[in-house]
DNA sequence: CTGAAAGCGCTTACAG
DNA sequence: CTGAAAGCGCTTACAG
């Protein structure tokens, strides 16, 4: 019984007989052995972990429920199939580090890599002209795409479908007579943001409904900065507003005349809508009587006013495990293709109403 | 110039002439050389990572700000003083966990120290009479304690002063001509919640004030359980609520009668404070004309509503990186000691008002 | 200050 | 199926 037949029977590996085996994965439970993880990595290469960076301020993403579930999803899928091992135990370890700034996030890619300190990396919050897409494929870094189908290169997605999501938006709110809607938007630079505003344009548009998209930043000071403007009627199609900006979806609004506020408008979190939420009871403007609210993403806090938020819920921990299993493969050299997760489901609750006659 | 020398350029120690050392340092920032962290870990026995697990359901973590601040100021130290070392990147990672139980949080610590993961660990939300103590003792893993100044036994602390908190916010309502106050605490086995119990029972005893305290789940529907219950008067002394236990804190509550509701609540949460500002609504009751509120730990929740919540706002980020710089020296065996953070402070908002008269 | 060498604890071809 | 050996890429005493 060598080191030899120790490490084969530990990976589960053929060249032990089955008696050897038992018994040493019995001795190595008995005395609670674990391979060190440092030796391990030198000698096969790998590091046993995958990486993740978020590049948000602490301000907003502390209340910012997706990363957490996200984190979730991960971690159910990393901790959980221990898969062929015939040791316990033995997980992929997530690195988790929050960046000011691309550049930082970009280093810390280039670092990781080099020290061979993860196998692989999540991509979140991808951007238009993504600087990380073409860093990542240099270094040769596994890395999954999470949350948008485009702007992503050659590396694999999980994403959601937001169009058919945002159709199903619309439709509800044409259903309940809504003919003029208001978009409060995410970060204009992220893709997931701006397919949405494209989205919303589109099928408006389709729709013969009249609109106003802005953007924000996913605080509720934005959400209710917005908010505030768009009931008042001070946001016109091509204005800019400080704070916010009427984004470059490439496809022409229709835009509402000042003197007619929307009666619907669609939040990019629930942050920004709970903030609108407050914003239309100090103008004394009723929700749902006189203004419809919808949240895109659901959490806890959708709950916790009232009335409560009608959301669109996505299943973010599941998209977190796909791409966990993803990444899986694709570290290991495997081929993954993108993946689309189910639609978000509109969560009706009681922010939402027939529009005022 | 052999490795040797390379090794002892890079991580500026004697042994070599400037001349060769900065010719090495010149040439690895030319190639981008980093050094294996498997390698250097196999060799020196250490992992370059602290490791963060959190045992909360991912329902109620999601919305809870207190962890990403947390880990933001973990990270500014951990990868902000690279320090002595004289190659750049070469941080401390954190590996972050979510597990569903303290069974599988131990598991993970034995895990990680078996497998020389990580030099040390961040010990959060403890317990009274936590499991985790013992076995990171006897394992000798080093850890630091977040957020409790009791039951840690020999480990070193980083904590905030919540009975100095608790005095200012029941002076302040007390100042205000409260006389009847009511706490809706956090989850009784928890350390934090505990003592913040056991301070409310005595600082409002000697200020002869009646009180009474119930304890919760941090969850928005406890919250507001537990509000609807202490405005219609239905939580007694000794009264065991669903969702809800009367504390046992070891100190006499005085107890509102049934009659009475209180005309101030303390939450041991924001999202709690949350869901009570809206269920005093929902039930008529004026914030602050009848009733104020105030959320212990402040987050950009606190100000999207209306009245915007008085909070109490402590430093977590600055938690987060003290108790960082402390596992740095613990885990190269040095000496630590507690650690006591500045206290809280009130942030006054509208959500407190002189008590009715 | 510099060079040659052992060792950290694994994995994995390579002979028996 | 089993055993002896090389090698992963560092760090660190130990001689020169």
């Amino acid at each position: 019984m060598t080191k030899a037949a120790v490490s084969f029977a530990l990976n589960g590996q053929p060249g032990v007989s089955v008696a050897t085996r038992e018994r040493i994965l019995g001795i190595a439970s008995e005395l609670g052995f674990q391979r060190s993880s440092a030796a391990r990595a030198l000698s096969d290469g790998r590091a046993g972990a995958f990486g993740l960076v978020i590049d948000r301020p602490a301000r907003t993403l502390s209340v910012e429920p997706y990363f957490m579930q996200l984190i979730s999803g991960i971690q159910d899928e990393l901790s959980g199939s221990s898969g062929d091992a015939g040791l316990a135990g033995d997980h992929t370890a997530l690195l988790f580090t929050l960046v000011q700034d691309t550049k930082a996030e970009i280093e810390l890619y280039r670092d990781w890599w080099a020290q061979r300190r993860v196998d692989g990396v999540f991509l979140v919050d991808l951007q238009v002209r993504d600087r990380r897409i073409a860093v990542v494929r240099d270094l040769g870094l596994p890395a999954i795409v999470i949350g948008s189908p485009q702007g992503s290169g050659s590396l694999p997605t999980v994403w959601q479908n937001d169009k058919a999501a945002m159709a199903t938006v619309v439709g509800y709110l044409a259903g309940l007579g809504h003919r003029r809607l208001a978009r409060v938007g995410g970060i204009a630079r992220y893709w997931h943001s701006k397919l949405r505003g494209e989205a919303f344009a589109s099928v408006t548009r389709a729709a013969g409904l009249r609109t106003v998209s802005v953007d924000a930043d996913y605080s509720s000071e934005h959400g209710a900065d917005a908010t505030r403007r768009l009931l008042q009627g001070t946001v016109l199609p091509g204005t800019v507003v400080p704070g916010t900006v009427v984004p470059g979806t490439g496809l022409p609004g229709t835009g509402l005349p000042g003197a007619e506020p929307p009666t619907a408008i669609v939040y990019d979190n629930d942050l920004m809508a709970l903030a609108g939420l407050a914003v239309a009871k100090q103008l004394g403007v009723d929700v749902p009587g006189e203004l419809s609210i919808v949240a895109w993403d659901d959490s806890a806090l959708c709950e916790l006013v009232h009335p409560p938020l009608t959301a669109l819920r996505r299943d973010i921990g599941s998209a977190g495990a796909q791409a966990a299993r993803s990444l899986r493969v694709l570290a290991v050299g495997g081929e993954v293709s993108d993946f689309e997760e189910p639609p978000p489901v509109l969560e009706e609750r009681g922010s939402t109403g027939f529009a005022p006659v």
